[in-house]
DNA sequence: CATGAATGAGAATTCATTCAT
DNA sequence: AATGAATGAATTCTCATTCAT
């Protein structure tokens, strides 16, 4: 009976908080587990708001896949755009994987789990297409040059990351830290399966 | 409106009925987004007999979990058991790996799904446990005798089996299937990646 | 967390109860107007329980104006049906909705508040078509008989039928009873405008 | 982003917009099934706007039903007014009824939904009995003189308003225009009801 | 053992209303 | 006066679980 009000923050604000909470706990315990209420609360906003900014909570989840997508798109073009050998050029998209993964561990996190997911709209699966096709560009050019195995260069895309994403997963569950060391001794055996 | 029995079934039949429903299903669509009846309806039984066989839905995913994870187990046993090479053990891990994966897809699925879930017990993380150990140790051999790169070998089989997960899970997405030459070629990868 | 379940009478009775409870309460307040917790609440059920029986809201609804639009139709039958003077069955016509209206007021006043709303689905109006038609034939024979003058069917009943609503729902604002002497009083003056 | 006056928009177009947009929708959809914000929209006016015109919800339905309510009397009692015979004022009446139904059709569907609502106030009920009053007179004069036949003044105008009524939204629903033939057949029809 | 109707807590979503700007 | 983001109670609907048959 008595609606209420509080203000404090720019839409864009309240809108960037629900994503950002939506990214923790769907990251964490996936779309169906996750309670749209849940989300207001660690959003600091009511249930309803949540409606203003999304159309429900389908539309929630895609925008923050696309959100995280294009973050560790963004993150990997940047490793990929220097000069330098292809060697170097994967060094830089390994340690890039690897400061997207514990700085936005929760969007890392998020990707894992909602990959190919039967809720996912066609926006969403342009936007990682359009991610994957950046990378795929490196290892065709870098395969040109005798530089890396031949073979389609998503096989080795998914076998490259894939590897990645056990040595986080482990990590994770086993309660290590993914240090210094273990980054550049899996960068040395990853660079061992793709080389020529 | 006649209760009683299901024709020709006996208990074990409905049990195992309903734990394939159970990994198709949660394997599709996480723990959260499986509802009980659904299963129920998919095995062929009322929703009130599962209760009979499991006294909850987490107790069910459980006993999934433990079934599958001790299916691939065993598949990886076989393959590390018998004599040969490193090398040659390897291969038969991977085309193991590959069997599983395709005869058993949805079991292979839902682990990949549900490993670390919050709801799985401390029985089902003891049977992970014991089937990682196994390969854990087929790896330590292969570092003393030298044909393994050093390291952890938790991360190496996590950089491993991380790789073919990405490999499967880019096979289904990709709508192409794994065939031989793709196998092949990744397990020459994957070994590069591997070796001293 | 402590589901329940209570029983003491077969599906079809619960079925029953849950339309009589909508008839009621839709017929009172309107579709939008009535919340579901209520229907099950006068039904004696709990909300969950309502769709067990209707896939939704809106199926509830049409499942009820299916059933009133029929039992009227059933009644304006029987009236139909004997034998007699056309003015003989216009009397018994007259009586026959003047008795489903007291009878079964519930239904009456429903099948007024729902007429051609957008939530009615095709085989809802197929039925209200159907019930139509019957009526329909006995205008054009008597018509064709010379005892009821021309135009078209459709406007005669529609004139005829909205006086008899108009009359009950006077009745019920003005808080007095539709008794003997005005039904006798409306049958001839509404035979006024019908008859040739 | 700047709060202010909408442009030039007087606080009197201001709320007969909104009273415009809400006979509309609430003529088509009923009130409970009429969300205020969508008013607004209709309106073309913020949902606060809504506030700042009406205390509520409920305020608004009763201000639409008054003015359409007087509207419509005012309508009637145009056609009462000028001089002839019972039966020329009838046949003004009826037109002009008609006149107002499809003038101000969505006026004259919203009233037909909202008679004796619970959520109409008092004053809106005196409104509504003020108007029949004016209709009862005329009634009572015709039977004085001996031109309609005797009767409650009430019942007689409860048929003959349901008549048209019912004409009304047959014509509606059967996707049949109310023409110039249809008027003056019915109007024929009805005054040989109300006739002595 | 199996059934499936019933339950009721909780999930997704809507909407009347408020109030800082 | 007007705005529109935010609120939270109410609404529709789902689903894990129970238990009479």
């Amino acid at each position: 009976m008595a609606p209420g009000h509080s203000q404090g923050q720019s839409p864009a604000d309240t809108r960037a908080a629900i994503l950002r909470a939506a990214v923790a706990l769907m990251g964490d315990r996936s779309y169906a587990g996750t309670p749209v209420p849940e989300v207001a609360a660690r959003a600091g906003v009511a249930a309803g708001t949540i409606y203003r900014h999304f159309s429900g909570k389908q539309a929630l989840v895609n925008a923050v896949y696309r959100e995280c997508k294009l973050a560790m798109g963004a993150c990997l073009n940047r490793a990929a755009a220097g000069a330098g050998s292809h060697r170097e050029v994967f060094h830089r998209l390994w340690r890039g994987l690897w400061e997207f993964s514990r700085k936005q561990r929760d969007a890392f996190r998020f990707l894992e789990l909602h990959r190919h997911q039967p809720y996912l709209d066609t926006e969403s699966q342009a936007v990682a297409r359009s991610v994957s096709e950046g990378i795929a560009d490196f290892v065709r050019t870098a395969q040109a040059a005798g530089a890396m195995r031949p073979g389609p260069p998503e096989m080795l895309i998914a076998l490259a990351f894939g590897a990645f994403v056990g040595l986080v997963k482990e990590a994770e569950a086993g309660h290590t830290t993914l240090d210094e060391t273990a980054v550049a001794a899996s960068e040395d055996a990853v660079w061992g399966m793709l080389r020529a």
